[in-house]
DNA sequence: CGCTCTGTCCCAGATGTTTGAACAACTGTT
DNA sequence: AACAGTTGTTCAAACATCTGGGACAGAGCG
């Protein structure tokens, strides 16, 4: 289901397998990056002058890095996402309050991407940044996104990605999902339990707009140790619903 | 000096004409790109498909917009500056102690890129998004970046983007540029009144690594009602400089 | 000094890109 | 309900451009 372009422009596909590739290795010189995309290295070599003359990427003393020209146009995006402007004060408060880490989900593309991340005094340190791409079976904030989209959304996601699990507790059939779809919409909120890392346990609330469209979904997430008992099932949950509920108003008067 | 590549992949230029143009329309239409770029409406079309496809830009019924795929390329580029991760939790405290808008710029390709902007509770609304790249001579981060740089990097950099001023006070001539950098230098500070912004004042201080190479500058701006007087002079420049040597310090040992 | 790495440059041949024109799908109007 | 004026999309031929091997200069090292 994933539409591909008729006439891809080969070029420009190119251009971001290098800009990736960069990415991945941390900066590199272009027999490095040559050798790593089985491209010839005078190829390699007229792209990244290229991106340098355009000023989005930088040549530190031999070594080739992504620019922080992406920075301004990452900004930007997140910027036009009407949810990023409102629910980011009111995640602020919930990660003060709660002393946990609070995030921010969008859908897009089929998959999740983190929009913002707030950092109470006690948040655990998690390797993810912002813009983190995940699929969205495996959070609790994505399950909250499925949760209340149309089924046949839900389903052309399914079919584009697939329910790859992560780890153990990961849902992996259809049916499983719709299991768990099921009872997030009874809830109201969702939960992850170490499904996508280990002893890391999440609460997520859906934000939905006046139409009753998913926007996005905002969450907390912790350690297990501090997310057991009536924290995790009562608290938490109710704690989160309050801010997104806070957060939608926000969103219909604007 | 503005390096040219030699063999550069006009593709690639295209592809990021097409990104920018959908930055400045804000999200546009395959027509309305094609006239704002003088470009056949086909060939924009290759693009933008190429594009989607590749996840870095979204359809919204009928409107290309630019994806948060490049908030994860943004995110990364800023991540790898070391002096975001070592500065972000000092400029916090810089907002929070003063109330006013704390700020973090480097320098890449000769022009200052914000890497962060903190808060306080009486800051100002100011339009710049991080990621939003400013001449340096026009601001007090700029020139308190410049003033650091070995000569030779300083003449480049004004070579390749002279001197346009943005505003009445700035500078204007290479000479006007040099005493205020010997200023800079001689009060350990640098200070922006109204030049790039009417009605805002801002006090900055270089930041060092060990071998006192240039890595990046911090600043605190405001109003002009509450920037004056010993505040402006003493007070906040005392404050900042107190703040970037505790980052110099943390930079050195990591 | 010679060896082996780099990154850079060049040019001809192959390939991909460009392009206008034609088409289908919508929107709003008469 | 038919229509005119939009839009986005497709196609294939003409040609501009990208590719890629090889040659080169310079740096680093023993």
């Amino acid at each position: 289901m994933a539409k591909t372009a008729q006439n891809p422009v080969k070029s420009a596909e190119t251009t971001f397998e290098v800009l990736d590739a960069l990415k991945d290795l941390d900066g590199a010189g272009v027999t490095e990056l040559a050798q790593h995309l089985d491209i010839p290295k005078s190829t390699v070599h007229n792209y990244l002058s290229t991106l340098e003359q355009e000023e989005y990427v930088v040549n530190r003393d031999g070594v080739y890095e992504v620019g922080l020209r992406f920075l301004e146009l990452g900004a930007y995006a997140r910027h036009r996402e009407k949810l990023f402007e409102i629910a980011k004060p009111e995640v602020d408060r919930l990660a003060e309050e709660t002393g946990e880490l609070a995030n921010i989900l969008v859908e897009e593309h089929g998959r999740g991407s983190y929009l913002y991340r707030a950092r109470g005094d006690k948040a655990v340190q998690v390797k993810a940044h912002v813009g983190t791409r995940v699929p969205l079976h495996t959070t609790a904030l994505g399950k909250a996104i499925l949760a209340h989209m149309p089924t046949e959304r839900v389903d052309a996601i399914v079919d584009r990605h697939g329910l790859g699990g992560e780890a153990s507790n990961s849902i992996s059939s259809r049916a499983e999902l719709e299991q768990a779809l099921a009872d997030v919409r009874e809830r109201g909120v969702a939960f992850d339990d170490e499904e996508r890392l280990e002893g890391l346990r999440c609460v997520a609330a859906p934000v939905l707009n006046h139409d009753d469209e998913i926007i996005g979904a905002i969450s907390v997430s912790g350690p297990t140790n501090r997310f057991r008992g009536d924290r995790f099932r009562e608290e938490l949950p109710q704690k989160v619903l309050e801010v997104a509920n806070v957060i939608e108003l926000n969103v219909t008067y604007s």
